[in-house]
RNA sequence: GGCGCCGUACCCAAGUGGUCAAGGGGAGGGUCUGCAAAACCCUUAUCCAGCGGUUCGAAUCCGCUCGGCGCCUCCA
């Protein structure tokens, strides 16, 4: 392959080479989410994109640590712990499992989890050692960060100060010495999840969480920081400042990738609109490859419209997939997986390494896909090493993409000689120009949701 | 009001300075077939929201206009 992986990174706001902090090892912390609530697919655009990011970091040949955040105690976990009569613990267990759930559903290997709960000390420590630079005061327990003092802050959401003041529509707490000054520590109302500090009983603001656990676990200067595009402001702004004042220079993460939202009806899907598609309703009655097909059909950074005929589409598209995959291996016989041809693996490598472009690498499998069809449709003849090669192609693609091709093993080596013994019959009765028999079998099987299809080269069978 | 992003065929969507504007869906025609389904072949943007400009050359760069969206408040 002769490209090289570019990225585009948020905070230079341009394509990036990547060269990782360490030669042959890729360090990526992605914002994952607080659990108190199921999470809908725009929460799993993010989880899948990464999937295959992870993916291809490794196909690259890189050692990939990845690390994901659980904030399992914030405000929202408490007003939902009122809600459901639960502890707040119960609700980020309960939450935090069911998403968990959920990845595994959608074929997305977890990432190496981190919670805030368990890395209160490194929390703690972070707010010292950011009011001994400087840069945040105390005032009745709380902690704020002062954010007068970075004389850059803005830089990622490119934005500054006094323009964000004209247009704010906050509350000010005059305690504060700038309206935009953010809590790096809350101190504890009663009643509510504490721990001890030297500001008294309180827990973490939101953003002093993953500057803490990225940093902890991956250390300064770690490659890749990711995370929705409703993150950059104020959260991911907000790391950058404590995590730079924390650090004395700015070497917290080195590239900066957003994914874009989910929509639905033109709106961002989100909870406080109303206009949610939980994961699990979409996965009622799509596969988890239908909902990737509809991810990667469009580039990361792009806003997606989540619609029920796109949706259906995408369905389709995978099992066009499936289907075809499943008739080649019946035609040419069980293909060990393995490299793709060189065509395909340099078409794939260009695409993916021009800043993930999924789009393109899909178009590359139903490359391969087309010509894999019309090998069986013109005959197999002198063809069958470009079949097996195809097929092999194609599988690989697809497992980059985490496209799950299990689906069409819900038959058992039983069921594949009753049915291999079935198309036999059916194939004698035809010969005897038995048609209404062999149509009845053809119906029969139908209704059992198993499809024949008849070719040149023989008659394939598929479930569904 | 501030800061951004986007506008490519009927729909979705790549491409972002230079042979033919990827790919998928849909639609129309054809082939194969006892039929059905699938598959295959052909057709479907002289043009990239509009108007100016830069350039030998732009969908791709610049400006303006129109339209859509996001962030500025919790958000993946």
């Amino acid at each position: 392959m002769s490209s090289t992986l570019r990225i585009f990174d948020s905070l230079s706001r341009s394509l990036v080479e990547f060269h990782p902090r360490e030669p042959g090892k890729v360090s990526i912390y992605a914002c994952g989410l607080t659990p108190q609530a199921p999470a809908h697919i725009g929460h799993m655009r993010g989880a899948v994109f990464f999937d295959v990011v992870i993916k291809w970091l490794t196909h690259l040949g890189y050692v990939v640590d990845f690390v994901q955040n659980f904030t399992d105690i914030d405000d929202k976990i408490i007003r939902r712990s009122a809600e459901e009569r639960i502890s707040p613990a119960e609700v980020a267990a309960k939450y935090g499992q069911m998403y968990l759930e959920d990845l595994k559903a959608l074929n997305v290997k977890p990432a190496r989890f981190v919670y805030v709960t368990e890395h209160m000390g490194e929390i703690i420590a972070m707010i010292q050692k950011i009011m001994q630079n400087g840069f945040a005061y105390e005032v009745d327990g709380d902690i704020y960060f002062r954010v007068s003092h970075v004389p850059d802050y803005g830089k990622l959401s490119n934005r500054d100060l006094e323009s964000m003041q004209a247009g704010a529509r906050i509350e000010v707490d005059d305690r504060k010495e700038h309206p935009m000054d953010f809590a790096l520590w809350k101190s504890a109302k009663p009643g509510e999840p504490s721990w001890d500090s030297p500001w008294g009983k309180g827990r973490p603001g939101w953003h002093i969480e993953c500057s803490a656990l990225s940093l902890h676990e991956l250390g300064p200067n770690f490659d890749i920081h990711a995370g929705g595009v409703d993150l950059v402001f104020p959260h991911h702004e907000n790391e950058i400042a404590q995590s730079e004042a924390y650090l004395g220079k700015p070497e917290f993460a080195r590239i900066w990738m957003h994914w874009g939202a989910v929509r639905l009806d033109k709106e961002k899907m989100s909870k406080s609109i109303g206009n949610v598609f939980g994961v699990r309703d979409v996965l009622e009655k799509y596969s988890a490859g239908a909902l990737r097909m509809l991810f990667f059909g469009t580039r990361y950074r792009s806003p997606i419209d989540y619609q029920e005929d796109r949706m259906q589409e995408a369905q389709n598209s995978y099992l066009r997939i499936l289907t075809t995959l499943a008739r080649v291996k019946q035609i040419i016989g069980p293909v060990e997986p393995g490299e793709p041809d060189a065509a395909t693996a340099s078409q794939v490598a260009d695409a993916m390494n021009s800043d993930f472009n999924t789009p393109a690498a899909l178009a590359v499998l139903h490359g391969t896909l087309g010509e894999l069809n019309e090998i069986v449709a013109d005959g197999l003849a002198g063809n069958s090493e470009r079949a097996a090669e195809l097929y092999r192609s194609a599988v690989w693609i697809s497992d980059l993409l985490g496209l799950p091709l299990e689906e069409q093993k819900r038959s058992t080596e039983q069921m594949d000689v009753l049915m291999q013994k079935v198309i036999e019959w059916r194939k004698l009765l035809r010969a005897e120009k038995q048609y209404a028999i062999a149509d009845r079998i053809r119906d029969d099987l139908k209704q059992m949701n198993i499809t024949l299809e008849d070719s040149v080269e023989g008659t394939t069978w598929r479930v569904g």
